[in-house]
RNA sequence: GCGCCCCUAGCUCAGCUGGAUAGAGCGUCGGACUUCGAAUCCGCAGGUCGCAGGUUCGAAUCCUGCGGGGCGCGCCA
């Protein structure tokens, strides 16, 4: 928490505690930004609970509480209001030292976790040769979000591409690669490209001749047993995808790297031992021929106890088998301590039922959290699942080139003066981040509607209107010539109500980082960015920085405020994920 | 059938974990550029928070029921 929510935490539990005696030192006190600026700045809730409990007027409590606040320069004015509400309102003193103290702290009063987890997040998680849906970009943009956001409060984050990169379609796919080879039309596997159209191809033979997917069965045999050409093409179809997601996850801007990649197949020479470990704690049972555990409280159709198969009758193992095997790398061999998997709610029971197991059969500590940070599905205009209009599934690539192309045009329309490389310099960070800002912005547990008129829009809670605001900051400097890092933030003065305004919103990014890192709810900061591009509009129409009649005082005070501003900005949204531009 | 999720202004979304008169953007209408980017700002209008109960000083928020929509439920992942 920042110095100055400390500061008023502290003079306001002091005073509780002496109003009310040292047994309440750990109440909550219910401190939050007050809902509307007539309420003053902050306001502290808890005189009504607490006289509930305590069989007195919350009122007279309130005021109690309130006479006991020490007399110090930190408050303007204190008052009780309605039943108990205990409303408080900064000096422009205190304001102003806590903005002095943000721009000369590196770390911008964002508080460090008193509790450091090793966090083991799964996130991304796209299959070889198969086109990344919206789901999985959901999934990474995320995922990506929240790695940065855990990292920057101190949490140690470990990513985990769980890559699909093994099971029953390596048979046709790789099948298919050798009738290609053999027919004298090879695929070229060295290059990272697109895989999507080897995938269909062999989908579509596997579907339609009986005949190859009889090959194609006995071929995930071969590679089961380590056939050693079977291995070597599967080799090859791995490292093709893994060069071509490396190539677009830095065309997204996200932070996961070859190297993160821990796939299905990694999991392969631990399915067995899961498999015995099970038997010898005594939770298997058969059904059907296959192996099943049964976690406690979750029943099937017929009403009967649902089971996860970790066995199938011919000896295959499935997906279930793979997460067993993953929370046990993950929480053992990793030492992750908060286990982050970043999936779509359709998935939720299942995980629901692994966490189950996993707490059932006691494979992991009471010191390691297991939880799924699901999201809602992308939707297109019709409220349905977003597709192309062929029905399939929209390549992220396109998607990309099309963020890049309107935001280019975009860009091109409303500053002609740019050259062309400028244009596409900045049509590339606007147009990925505004698509990236469109998965953030909505709470993620809900689906929300893709629109891309919505998400370029220089309006509202968008990407390009908060690197707006940055950029216009970065103008100002340009003309005055000023260099942000020289800023004395001493000079901080705010004595227009826009400045103030502008000021006691820069002060709560402490706080609202904080409130991403314990919810996983990017949403929030991106509400926070939005709410400070909003102070920052009006403050810069009232306020004139450069005019030649601006008094130098005010002058200062001002640009300190647009430092902190861009500031605040640039981080924020590069903890989204986000990259700003210097001018659009 | 069972389970999970969603329902807030015409549209798209917030609402800080139970607080005061529920807020934005778009769209509609009306204003503001001789000076830092009008790429913006200011204002008007717009609500039975799906419905009905309940919990309590207080409910969009928690509980129960109902309605509407979405998703999941044995050998795919």
């Amino acid at each position: 928490m920042s110095t100055l929510a400390l500061r008023i935490e502290a003079a306001l539990r002091d005073a509780v505690t002496q109003a009310l005696g040292p047994e309440h030192r750990e109440a909550d006190l219910m401190l939050r930004p007050a809902q509307n600026p007539r309420f003053g700045d902050y306001q502290a809730n808890l005189a009504m609970s607490l006289g509930k409990q305590l069989g007195v007027s919350p009122r007279e409590l309130a005021l109690r509480i309130v006479q006991a606040l020490p007399q110090e320069p930190l408050f303007k004015e204190v008052s009780v209001a309605g039943p108990g509400f205990i409303n408080l309102s900064l000096t422009d003193q205190a304001l102003a030292e806590e903005g002095a103290a943000m721009l000369a702290d590196p770390e911008l009063h964002v508080p460090k976790t008193t509790a450091p987890d090793v966090v083991v997040i799964d996130y991304s998680s796209p299959n070889v040769a198969k086109e990344m849906h919206v789901g999985h970009i959901r999934s990474t943009v995320i995922g990506d979000a929240i790695v940065r956001v855990l990292e920057r409060v101190g949490h140690r984050v470990l990513r985990q591409n769980h890559l699909g990169d093994w099971g029953t379609q390596f048979g046709m796919l790789i099948e298919n690669l050798m009738d290609r080879r053999a027919a004298g039309d090879p695929v070229d596997l060295s290059a990272a490209c697109d895989l999507n159209p080897v995938y269909r191809e062999a989908k579509q033979r596997f579907d339609s001749e009986p005949e190859f997917q009889e090959r194609a069965r006995q071929r995930v045999v071969a590679l089961q047993s380590g056939d050693a050409e079977t291995r070597a093409l599967w080799r090859q179809l791995v490292d093709s995808t893994v060069a071509y997601l490396d190539v677009m996850y830095r065309r997204l801007g996200v932070k996961l790297e070859p190297g993160d990649v821990c796939g299905e197949s990694h999991y392969n020479s631990r399915l067995q031992g899961v498999v015995e470990r099970l038997q010898a704690e005594g939770h298997l049972q058969e059904s059907d021929g296959a192996l099943c555990v049964f976690p406690r409280g979750y029943k099937n159709k017929e009403g009967d106890p649902l089971p996860m198969i970790v066995r199938k009758a011919d000896g295959g193992y499935l997906y279930a088998t793979t997460d067993l095997a993953a929370v046990l790398y993950r929480s053992q061999d990793l030492g992750g301590t908060h286990l982050l998997y970043v999936v779509g709610l359709p998935q939720r029971t299942h995980l629901e039922m692994l966490f189950q197991v996993v707490r059932d059969f006691g494979w992991v500590g009471e010191g390691v959290r297991l939880q799924h940070v699901g999201f809602g599905s992308v939707l297109g205009p019709d409220r349905k699942m977003l597709k192309t209009r062929a029905g399939e599934n929209i390549r992220l690539k396109d998607l990309l080139d099309e963020a890049e192309a309107r935001a280019s045009a975009i860009v091109r329309g409303k500053n002609p003066e740019l050259s062309s490389e400028q244009v596409e310099t900045i049509a590339r960070a606007v147009g990925v981040g505004a698509l990236k800002y469109a998965d953030l912005s909505s709470d993620r547990i809900k689906d929300y509607v893709f629109d891309w008129e919505r998400m370029l829009a220089f309006d509202g809670n968008t990407a390009p209107y908060l690197v707006n605001a940055y950029v216009r900051i970065q103008s100002i400097f340009r003309k005055a010539n000023v260099s942000p890092e020289a800023l004395d933030g001493r000079a901080l003065l705010p004595g227009d109500p826009a400045e103030r305004a502008l000021l006691l919103t820069l002060t709560r990014y402490g706080a609202a980082v904080q409130a991403v890192a314990e919810s996983l709810e990017p949403h929030r900061l991106c509400g926070y960015l939005y709410d400070v591009a909003s102070a920052f509009h009006p403050f810069y129409e009232r306020c004139p920085i450069l005019r030649s009649d601006v008094p130098e005082q005010a002058r200062s005070s001002r640009l300190v405020l647009c430092a902190l501003t861009a500031r605040v900005l640039r981080e924020g949204l590069d903890l989204l994920g986000i990259q700003v531009v210097e001018q659009m």
